[in-house]
DNA sequence: GTACGTCCTGTAAACGTTTGCATCCCAGGG
DNA sequence: CCCTGGGATGCAAACGTTTACAGGACGTAC
């Protein structure tokens, strides 16, 4: 038994043609009588022959394959984004290859081997990675068509939020209900890796509580981890002060649910007694009652993986901004 | 300028040497003079070459890359286990080439393009994929060295979790609390896939309430959806009930947190009225003070990388059954 | 001085495709 | 009847590596 796998050559000599003619026929290249490409097709199925994929990517140069750049931690944007990025390219025919940086520190490392990782891939899908934070353009790492998720990139397409809109959004919901000692829990500074999402959403905070003629307290803004405990944590340095807020908005559900589980502890009820918005929609939101701004981030992942192909395809690079809506439920009220 | 990369002749050109000779040197290979080797190594850094990668899998067949199967839906378990996966394959130079299913109709599909896909890698981990479910060996599929997480399969190495086991000991825990009637949160049956799972969980708690003498009353049972939203409804079946239970055991700690809001709802105060044990450790298990049965999955997806290294170096093929311990927190309690 | 290892190096043949170019055949126009 | 042109096909050269094999140089044992 001819243990290894058909070559187009074995094609070739079942059907009686030649390999060039076989290798056209099953591309759907012209030129190719409709009775051959019928015979070779027919040949080709019978022996379950499937071209040898690094055969065809030496020569052709294209590796059907697009990486995604994800960074592991913060675990629940990556990985929606990578289904809805995933769903689009497995119907297009592309395999996914994807690099992983377990840590803020591995983005050096992955940017230091980004021209080795393009030269399997033909595009790119570049999560949260802010390659462009230090002012280096996309073709400074890449010569792929890339396009970023989370933040602007020269060079490649981009599908951003507005952070700082979205989170004046989250700030007004509370003004509108009333409160006017709104804490605001924060995601840590990072000193070796100064992303700017932290920073437009404080700002954000700010602008509503300006426009609303309200004291913009620094007291009132607390940064804790990105985290469920990072979020108690902050909450209970919030409560701890003597003119404690009424509501708070959080730079992430994660933080959230920590702020509502911390607040159940202290005998608060939300939202009689707190109110509480968070920023993702994480799948656990609604299902817990969170009020929140939505990132829908399975569909601008999807966009995403189009806009990839586009791109491949010869489109012109692109920056688009999402839609940031915000979904009350029941962790907030009117200040009673 | 010269646009294109540096190929292994351009070295050999730069040197004075043969392409066979930079070859050797470049990896490593006996028989090449040290002062040899490192002018050759030394010019390859100057020319910033790096191997084609589809030109070396092409004549060797290694491809360096290993595939990552792994369910899009239950968004928590498959990328923590990625996460383990891919520290291990970074640190061994491995790529990873990843296969999601969207859905368990793509479970076919995966397995119908199988072969295709072992052609680009040089190994496997199937996460949840219960490729064995209709009595299949590994080699039916693939031919590749695979392990798999989350089900024994014949011809692959595996790693899993002694389900009946580890749920035996939660409803144990709760028994030991005095608990008497103790519902169960189960897990949806899937008439098209009949994973073992959710039966093995319930076989647990049905063999501590008998080792107990405590009777199974199939009405303390509530099947959901693998959600929180899913728990939520069960929980408020459970309660519905005339003689509600004291305690619940779900099967998914998000199910589980679904049961605690859905508790909090009614009133009941957790765990004075109502202890709740959960299964996975959940990111936000312990933030939210969930008691629960520990699957360390990044560890299990270290492992299992591990595992994959030592098949493709020809170690044999192994089972190895995972601890669950309970991890005590703050949702259980002695009945009052 | 010959024979024989050992270490190093080069030549060239793979690997399985894609693709530029040449060739052949045949229909249709003049 | 010759010429032209385009469709269909084949030939062979890439693509950038790895690797089997063949030497060549040199030292050592006889």
């Amino acid at each position: 038994m001819a243990n290894s796998r058909p070559t187009i050559k074995d094609i070739a000599r079942v059907t009686g043609v030649s390999v060039a003619t076989v290798s056209r026929a099953l591309r759907d290249l012209p030129y190719v009588a409709p009775e051959t490409r019928s015979r070779v097709v027919e040949a080709a199925a019978e022996l379950e022959y499937e071209a040898h994929p690094q055969a065809s990517r030496l020569v052709s140069g294209r590796t059907w394959t697009v990486g995604v750049v994800a960074p592991q931690f913060g675990t629940w944007f990556p990985f929606r984004a990578l289904g809805g990025i995933n769903s689009v390219f497995a119907k297009a025919g592309y395999d996914l290859l994807i690099s992983m940086m377990s840590a803020p520190g591995d983005r050096r490392r992955f940017l230091d081997d980004a021209r080795s990782f393009c030269r399997r891939v033909d595009g790119l899908v570049l999560i949260d990675t802010f390659v462009g934070i230090e002012g280096d353009a996309a073709d400074t790492y890449f010569d792929r068509p890339a396009v970023a998720m989370g933040e602007v990139l020269e060079g490649a397409s981009s599908i951003t939020v507005d952070n700082r809109l979205a989170s004046r959004r989250a700030a007004e919901h509370l003004i509108e209900l009333g409160h006017g000692r709104i804490g605001l829990v924060a995601g840590p500074p990072l000193p070796d890796l100064p992303i700017p999402v932290p920073e437009q959403r404080r700002l954000g905070y700010e602008d509503a509580l300006e426009a609303a003629g309200l004291p913009v307290d620094p007291g009132l803004v607390v940064s804790g981890e990105w985290t469920a405990v990072g979020g108690a944590a902050a909450l209970n340095a919030l409560l701890d002060r003597p003119d404690r807020p009424t509501a708070v908005f959080c730079m992430s559900d994660e933080m959230a649910f920590g702020v509502l589980r911390a607040a159940a502890r202290r005998g608060l009820a939300v939202p009689d007694d707190l109110s509480v918005v968070g920023f993702d929609d994480h799948d656990l939101a609604a299902a817990l009652g969170l009020t929140t701004m939505r990132q829908a981030v399975d569909e601008m992942g999807v966009r995403a993986a189009e806009t990839v192909l586009g791109l491949i395809d010869g489109d012109p690079v692109t920056d688009l901004t999402w839609d940031v809506p915000l979904m009350v439920r029941e962790t907030t009220a009117e200040l009673s």
